[in-house]
DNA sequence: ATAAATAATGCAAACGTTTGCCTTAAATAT
DNA sequence: ATATTTAAGGCAAACGTTTGCATTATTTAT
């Protein structure tokens, strides 16, 4: 049997409850008597029970992350990876322990958050997705359930706690960057209406061409969605002609990766022929070649502020229901060159 | 204040203890008794406080991912999101919770571990990674810890559980499938001594060289750890000329991916002019132009399997330390053709 | 019908903490 | 010197379960 509180208690020769509040550093005992006690827990190498703890102080000190119904694809991104890892960074420097929810379908997730929360597994959620019409959120918000989400709400956005960055801004500024270099014909890569985040760049991406005076043309715009036969067809439509689009706008490093490839089957190089920018400043915009000029986010900022904001939520420190929105920067690489540019 | 287990004992007129017996479904409640109990659970939305009961019960039914050292680079590969992912599916099947043990350190680590393995929040771990001289597996070993590792153990093999692949006989494997196609020149891309995994594909590629009567060259060997402007070099060196190597074995679908990119700088296309074999059949295998022709090494089995038995080390109905290994498979696509075929 | 065995349920301690309140000792004010 | 305040620490209840043992009700054997 492991040490408990009373152990250290009898070897100090106090009562445990001078144990328990020099656990928590509490100023009613002196000084003199903490520093015995810690000695004492030293010398028998004793460590809290924290499922006792919990059970007392009704908090547990670990927050769930809320992982999308997996669906293979969208599951493979590195972004999640990132934000898990950045989670748990946040929350360990925090003393606070991380945990996950996840299911196959929306019920097996709901069931788990439930366990989770009326179980007292968890303090608060992190919800790494945003989608329409979630029963996750609708659950969270019904049972006043401490959570942030690190995107941008469907519902209740006035209501809730999130951290984002400002999405919309972040695509025009990438289509600015390639009109700037004076591309007219600019294609934008990897829609997706399920995800809020892309619909937003997406909307960026629009009004940047709108205030530089240049039609919208649809057909600029490529779905990643479709089915792949569709989905080169359209490519090809697009690309394999003499006047293809010289700037793209993809929504992701990995959408870029696999138009760059897809181009190269028309002979079309980057960024001789097409300059092409991204989102997410993965491993692949640093590692790939030629490597990517993409829109960096932050996601260890996202993440440190959402579990910041949640452990003030959690703990009672922080009630208001903040929006945190972070700033993005275009990290520039070789993927974008001047139109017609010698190189 | 939630509905405890003395809310719904009242209602059902019957002693808390017959509605934890009724919970466990134990034989000596009778039907009747339990039938009605559960309907009182049921009209009041009794759910189990998780606390309480591992406090009672010393178990938690949770088990703890341990993930490696995040230097970065190696954490954004989807491979561990994949690990997380299988984990999570079947600790729900069992009613398990997930936590995750991370850091930035060692240290960290190790520090996280013992809090969740000493407080009594985790049942047991398991491990993602293998590594050399690891102080998180001494350390785990030396308390008698429940722990798997999904993957190659470098120190106690025999008396811990594992589950891996024959990476060994995979690196023959698909180094065999070239030399069957035909090829003779055959590189190895991504070595990294740090990681077992590799280690033991490279052993297999080597052995099937020998075993095909070629001589082993050292140049087609290429260290993905090299710094970046070496690492290019090395690639020139070998495809920049002549008689490049008809094939490559690489040692992840990322590294092919980026591999396949420097090639088209020389010109080189997949798999006209070389052939190229990958290991995980992530995403990017099936994703990327061309297809790539990939390992499949069953992650969800992986995971599944080790949980698995985990649990049945937990809960003692297992005792042994097993070692599971489970098969691979080529998924053929194309990346890979016959040497010299038309096309 | 009575004793013995069995089935079903209840009682209460235990799990390892936290925390409100009470007690004691020391310090300060009168 | 006595009354009052403050500081330091102890007592014991509470948190919501589980579980060994005792008790009661029901069968079965005699």
């Amino acid at each position: 049997m492991a040490i408990t509180i009373k152990d250290v208690a009898k070897k100090a020769g106090v009562a445990t409850s001078t144990v328990s509040r020099t656990l928590q550093n509490s100023p009613s005992i002196s000084e003199k008597t903490k520093q015995n006690v810690r000695q004492v827990m030293d010398e028998l190498g004793y460590r809290p029970n924290l499922t006792a703890r919990g059970l007392a102080s009704k908090t547990t000190q670990t927050i769930g992350i809320v992982l999308p119904v997996s669906e293979g694809k969208a599951f493979q991104n590195t972004f999640f990876l990132r934000m898990i890892r950045g989670i748990s960074k946040a929350c360990n420097e925090k003393k606070y322990m991380v945990a996950i929810a996840s299911g196959m379908t929306e019920e097996e997730l709901l069931e788990s958050i439930q366990t989770m929360a009326e179980g007292g597994r968890a303090d608060g959620f992190i919800v790494l997705y945003s989608k329409k019409d979630d029963p996750i959120i609708e659950y969270l918000h019904q049972e006043k359930l401490p959570y942030a989400m690190i995107g941008k709400p469907y519902k209740y956005e006035n209501d809730m706690l999130y951290v984002d960055n400002d999405n919309r801004t972040a695509g025009k500024d990438a289509t600015n960057y390639l009109l700037q270099l004076g591309h007219q014909k600019i294609a934008f890569m990897g829609e997706d209406r399920e995800q809020m985040v892309i619909y937003e760049r997406l909307e960026g991406y629009e009004q940047a061409l709108k205030e530089a005076g240049l039609e919208m043309d649809p057909n600029l715009i490529i779905d990643v969605t479709l089915p792949e036969d569709q989905y080169q067809e359209k490519i090809q439509q697009l690309f394999d002609v003499a006047d293809f689009p010289t700037g793209i706008v993809a929504s992701d490093d990995l959408i870029a990766l696999n138009t760059i490839y897809l181009l190269s089957n028309f002979g079309l190089k980057i960024p001789k022929d097409v300059s092409i920018i991204s989102f997410n400043n993965s491993i692949f915009a640093e590692k790939s070649q030629p490597e990517l000029t993409s829109v960096e986010l932050h996601i260890d900022s996202l993440t440190a502020q959402t579990v910041s904001q949640l452990i003030g939520l959690v703990e009672k420190t922080q009630t208001l229901a903040v929006k945190t929105i972070l700033p993005h920067q275009i990290m520039v690489r070789q993927s974008c060159q001047e139109i017609n540019a010698d190189s």
